[in-house]
DNA sequence: GCATGTTGCAACCTTCGCTGTTACGACTGG
DNA sequence: CCAGTCGTAACAGCGAAGGTTGCAACATGC
């Protein structure tokens, strides 16, 4: 499975953004999350737009400007995450349409389809089972 | 994520040679395989080939050649399949190291790593739930 | 009202993995 | 020896994702 860091990237900068609230900080701004997760702002910018719209987190504009939670760490899942930057299905189908004269061909699809939902929702009610702030306690109970 | 059909192939193509060898035949090739799931022999041949480096399947060369299943459908199961065809880990990390400076950045992998391994073996557990003749039974259960 | 700092977003390049395709050697039964 | 099939390398095409640059939009302070 091709891996993709996106999901990771997110929880990095919720708990960044987190902590930083905590500390006493009104808004982050995309460079600084960038630096920590030791990457490009604009990538930042595009995962934290995908939150926004999940309404995940909030941004405001102008001098000053930055990111901030839109809630608690305690109410946000790793599903709520992963539902915000992952779009297509875990597994996918054939690219072109096996033969449909054929037996197995024929009926593959709806069968695969059929184990393949299941599989995603047991995947989905893990990811729930996670929130943001457990995320945050097991990076700062991580040994110095 | 990324979706991935390698899964999906495979295990049309299991599901393929073992109908077929219930019909009374003895091998499958390739590019019988390839007809059914619309693709190319070599696309078949590749994944087969990790198949039986994992002792799913046999080949046989040269004239009446072909593929044959190397255990009973029952006795294999998606899970065994998966961890043929799928390399990596469900979820990465950063492509680059984060700040270990910061203490999210030096947190976070380790706490992702944890999360993430016990979703990976929930996972696992699901894959392992489904056998090759389930599969198989769900191909020819569809309508017409 | 202007300078400043930040988001929003488009455009483009690079990288990477997978699929598809061609080609050809290796092998084996007849 | 011939024919059919696997085994595998090589390469092109595609799409997703990350990285980078550039610039407009916006809000705040002066």
């Amino acid at each position: 499975m091709s891996a993709n860091s996106r999901l990771t990237i997110a929880a990095h900068a919720l708990a960044w953004i987190g902590l930083y609230q905590r500390q006493g900080h009104e808004v982050a701004t995309s460079e600084q999350i960038a630096t920590s997760a030791n990457t490009n702002p604009v990538v930042i910018r595009r995962l934290l737009g995908e939150l926004r719209r999940a309404g995940l987190v909030e941004s405001r504009r102008g001098v000053g400007a930055g990111w901030s939670l839109a809630r608690e760490l305690e109410s946000m899942t790793l599903l709520d995450v992963y539902e915000a930057v992952e779009p297509g299905p875990l597994f996918a189908m054939h690219r072109t349409t096996p033969d449909q004269g054929c037996v197995v061909g024929y009926g593959i699809q709806p069968a695969m389809q059929g184990i393949y939902e299941g599989i995603e929702e047991t995947l989905r009610h893990e990811l729930a089972r996670v929130t943001l702030e457990n995320v945050l306690r097991d990076v700062l109970a991580a040994p110095r």
